[in-house]
DNA sequence: CTTGCCCACTCGTCTATACGAGTATGCGTG
DNA sequence: CACGCATACTCGTATAGACGAGTGGGCAAG
């Protein structure tokens, strides 16, 4: 690494705009122009407070903000770092085509591995509860739902949390109770009951992580999630499924499709 | 406000968790459960520190999760409130059907007087510029575009911030490159050039914003942006407009339909 | 009664210090 | 050579104090 003065700049006392965010804003640039590569260490609370002439709580006031701003990621004992871009999933609006779903595997595991990547799913959990007052009212005044909930990983990484809610005249005592549903999924199933799928509607809000989803998603700060609510429609016109995914929003971009008529 | 004890307890000394996040987590669980509500003052900052006996940087330390968070903002010399939740604006999937184009007005407009709210819009400008290279390269490698950037605000606050960028042979000279478009909109000029449009692709990433993002949007701090880049194409397959979307996410949720077939 | 100022209270910024805990490196011992 | 420990460096947590600046209410002067 070039020295620090080479790097970055001194502060503007004159300035009102107060040194904490000068020196973020110095780093910032810093990040932005390069000058720091994705994964690099940034220079260490004591280098700065030497090279600024300010003290470490300053210091770690500049910090604090680009790691809001999801810029940079610390970690104990080692240093702070440039929190490298991790390679996005992409999620198109076909994906729940019925073509996808002829085949054996599920979507999720299908794509990872046409990406290279190794798939996984986790905390698998399927059962029998009580509607909360949101997917009560989305599946149509239902008390009662089978709940499957499953957690998706990348290379060891988990990316998102999903969990399906079913009417329980539907899905109690098929397939779609058992921990593996089968191939082509919960939507196969459904549609060998006799409820073929007519469309979907999904509803996307983005919002930064609640401590629990920090905690089952391992998300850095800085890094908010996307949520997707999912609702199967059969041709009937009934919501046969409710589908709620949170997902890091690092590591996803969503596609759709619209016709313009 | 009732007391202090009684809405927020102790610390508890042989717990591993950081002192500040204890105070934090209080603080969280007493909103969540509606002891503070929506816009209401949480304890100053001299309040928690004689209710917990910390210091003051301890009790601020716990304010800054909870704002990075999005659950509190803090106003200088006022105190800290617990962060409303806006009303939310709606943008469903046929928001660009034909139909809604065959009027005058401009589908924000139409939306927000719809809602009962009082729709702006500002900093329009509209000038010829070098296409940057992802826009270049989703308009099929043109390189100078027309730029038509446009904040919108609603109740006064903006929401949202867009740029369209059309290929300058199909935009050059024509009502496109005005301020006003015109009835129905830039959509409704294409189609009026022969260019019948056939259908918008979108993509959606959801992030924390830049710092000029938070300026233009008057971003509280833990609010992320959605970010959405819609590509529209005409018949021919030519990709005729490229809009690249920054919205405020507190402010939106997306909302699709997309068939099961 | 109105105006304007003062003051108390609030958060914002910054310094200086202390100790704890995780990481990595190198050196000395076996 | 291999192992383990000491040590230096890193960030994490917490205290105490100081001054600045925005807000709002009360009080005094006009």
């Amino acid at each position: 690494m070039a020295s620090l003065p080479s790097i970055l700049g001194g502060l503007d006392p004159t300035s009102d705009r107060a040194v904490f965010r000068q020196i973020a804003d110095q780093l910032r640039e810093a990040i932005d122009r390069g000058r720091f590569k994705e994964g690099e260490k940034l220079p260490s609370e004591a280098e700065l407070v030497e090279h600024y002439g300010v003290s470490r709580m300053t210091v770690r006031n500049s910090f604090s903000i680009l790691q809001g701003e999801g810029l940079v990621h610390a970690e104990h004992g080692r240093g702070v770092f440039v929190r490298p871009r991790p390679p996005v999933r992409r999620l198109a609006s076909d994906r729940f085509a019925r073509r996808h779903r002829e085949q054996g595997k599920s979507a999720f595991i299908v794509e990872a591995d046409a990406a290279g990547s190794h798939p996984t799913v986790d905390s698998l959990e399927v059962k029998e509860e009580k509607a909360g007052q949101d997917i009560s009212t989305r599946l149509g005044s239902v008390r009662r739902v089978l709940a499957r909930r499953r957690r998706y990983l990348l290379d060891g990484r988990p990316v998102e949390f999903a969990t399906s809610y079913l009417p329980l005249d539907i899905a109690r005592g098929t397939q779609i109770a058992e921990p593996n549903p089968g191939p082509g999924g919960i939507y196969a199933r459904l549609e060998e009951l006799g409820h073929q799928l007519d469309h979907f509607e999904e509803e996307i809000r983005a919002r930064m992580p609640s401590p629990s989803e920090v905690k089952t998603l391992q998300l850095a700060s800085g890094v908010p999630v996307i949520h997707l609510i999912r609702t199967a429609f059969d041709t009937s016109g009934r919501a046969v499924e409710v589908c709620d995914t949170v997902m890091a929003a690092d590591a996803y971009v969503l596609s759709y499709q619209l016709p313009a008529t």
